[in-house]
DNA sequence: CTTGCATTTGACCAAGTGGTCAAAACAACG
DNA sequence: CGTTGTTTTGACCACTTGGTCAAATGCAAG
């Protein structure tokens, strides 16, 4: 009985999406006021909220929307390939996300500073289940000496850490790199680091 | 001139700086509130004002006092020393302060998920400098064939990122591993993993 | 062109915001 | 005790905030 939505109904909802991502990954839920996303989406405010219901609706829809993309990396990590080219390709798929998904890299980041006070339950259930999986998974391979013997969790918080600093921290990689692009090297580089912790301790 | 302070000053500005810390900590200069930094201080949001002249103050405070120690753990980096325990000993001194103080951490990673409006300047004057210094010496090593060849810049994001993440995104490890301490974990996995990444290559 | 619906807006509101101020309470000291 | 300086507070203010609403506008189909 829902109408499909209109062309314009399209255009705005998505530009009221764009600009909330923009305004809430700078500042936070708190930090963001209606009227900036309004000006930012070029909408009056009662106008916006002819489409979204609430502050709260635009920030649940930008987070069910990040949600659903946001584990698609770690979900690809396939038991039945290679041990080190699947964790180098999670990593590498989660390095072009920070590159190419830098705003809701820094929602993600805001939401997780200020408690995760909206997606608490999904952390402790959804979050929780698919890495102890995948953490499972990698421990398999570490036990039979096809990656070093290194511990899964941190393995994956550090391939977090490593590619999400890049989206999160841009402000300060730019003032200390001075324009140079940062993702090139960061590649590189976190091929080698990654490459080296996986690798089986030559013989001695 | 200036008077010494009294105890009653000094107790209610370090209450002040405590409670302001936790909140902006959290949500930011924008999302915080002097009410809220009031109420956690225990004094009334008048008196409050007594002792900082307004919300920015406090947080200018905040900021000035973190960066006096921030970059401390960077500086100790010895060129004398050996390069390899040098570097790690920087990322075993950077993961205590992520363990020992996550609000300042979390302060930090705010501000820059902002834009860094407040400290900007600091970024492309102060870091950069002592970056690239750090970064000059690192280089020196690896052209020494003294550790693997490579990039220091994306080498101290590493260690930036490991380490930070810990205390940023303390809610999401502690939802992961559901309670264990992340720290002796960490500490271990980092040493591998710096201890692999930065280690000559073998002769093949 | 008109009818009916989708869209947009100006005016408005109650609550929350950062901040002020004069007066009150307190503390210290002769 | 009284005096003097410090600390605390209640009342208040202008402005911002999230949100409402009735009226105005746009627009597509008959």
């Amino acid at each position: 009985m829902t109408k499909p939505p209109t062309r314009i109904q399209q255009r705005n909802r998505a530009a009221i999406l764009s600009a909330g991502l923009d305004v809430f990954s700078q500042y936070g839920f708190r930090g963001t006021t209606l009227d900036q996303i309004a000006d930012t989406a070029g909408l009056s405010k009662p106008n916006l909220l002819y489409y979204f219901a609430s502050k709260e609706a635009i920030h649940a829809a930008l987070l069910e929307r990040l949600l659903e993309t946001w584990l698609d990396p770690l979900k690809a990590l396939d038991g039945a390939g290679d041990p080190i080219a699947e964790i180098m390709g999670y990593a590498q798929r989660k390095l072009a996300m920070s590159r190419d998904y830098p705003r809701e890299s820094r929602l993600f980041a805001n939401e997780i500073l200020q408690g995760a006070p909206h997606i608490r339950d999904i952390l402790h259930t959804d979050l929780k289940t698919l890495v102890d999986e995948k953490a499972q998974l990698i421990q398999a391979w570490s036990d039979a000496g096809k990656i070093a013997a290194i511990d899964p969790h941190h393995l994956i918080f550090s391939i977090w850490a490593l590619t999400q600093h890049y989206a999160d921290f841009d402000v300060q990689v730019r003032a200390v790199l001075s324009g140079e692009d940062a993702y090139a090297g960061a590649e590189t580089f976190l091929t080698h680091m990654l490459g080296r912790t996986l690798a089986i301790a030559p013989a001695t």
